[in-house]
DNA sequence: CCAATAGATGAGAAGCTTTTGCATTCACTC
DNA sequence: GAGTGAATGCAAAAGCTTCTCATCTATTGG
């Protein structure tokens, strides 16, 4: 039950916070912007505002529920805090993100990160490029 | 000279575009914000729009002059274009930047990048943490 | 089960960075 | 040096995100 992570979080239960995490725990794509969820909420006529969405989105992040990202685009996404760390690779033709896992990366990063006088502890490495999928136009 | 650069970029050699590539090249800060520059020059005396400095910028990273990063904090940052590729790593708390190679990493992200599709055409890689840095609180 | 209260919500205004429209000004060509 | 197309400054607008505030609601205790 979505209820007990919300409560959990020190937050208190209500549909606007059951609804969005329910829709980030049942979508296609991992990977949205509050103006997806928004959209989304329109289309399963839930009515809450984008503000809300703004407000809950952060909260969950704060609490740790899901991660956000910025990216090369102008806006953030969200996502699903899965546990595991993993980082990205983002198209920055058609906006498409896929995740990956490095060891080697990992360790040379850890290594820079010392040499560099950092403390990895918000790790987040994207890579951008450009994807050779048939639609890489736009986002879709 | 900075007025052959400019023309080789295809641009008319006006006051606004020398005065930011001197503000560039003689910076101490590599990596700086249109603010930023636009600041530098209203300390300079130099009587020139916000809207320019954006449009002066732009032009400058078509022409391949200066590169463009968006990092973690809601406003683009320009450094001088030196040829040769390196990566960053961003403190999420001051916003101190540093910069980086390393060829094993390089690689990686090559083998990574060609088995999920993606050409690295526009290379750019970031790591994001925390650094200790006496001062490290407010961006200064 | 109801009242009290601290917190949450929606709508719109406001904030920030960046872009655009337009009249004026300027760099380059002849 | 005049003509022309590009460049500039200013202000307005755009896009994403946050804030304000009056209203509403989840939770707690009686």
């Amino acid at each position: 039950m979505e209820d007990q992570e919300i409560r959990n979080a020190g937050l208190k239960v209500t549909a606007p916070r059951v609804k969005i995490l329910e829709l980030l725990e049942n979508s296609d794509e991992r990977h949205v912007s509050a103006e997806d969820v928004y959209k989304m909420l329109l289309a399963a006529n839930e009515d809450i505002g984008l503000a809300t969405v703004y407000r809950v989105l952060t909260q969950f992040e704060e609490a740790g529920l899901v991660e956000k990202h910025h990216f090369e685009d102008g806006y953030s996404v969200f996502e699903l805090n899965k546990g595991k760390h993993h980082d990205h690779i983002v198209c920055i033709t058609c906006g498409r993100v896929e995740e990956f896992v490095d060891e080697t990366i990992e360790q040379r990063q850890q290594k820079i990160a010392d040499e560099l006088g950092f403390q990895i502890s918000e790790h987040d490495l994207v890579i951008y490029g450009k994807c050779m999928d048939d639609n890489c136009d736009r986002k879709g």
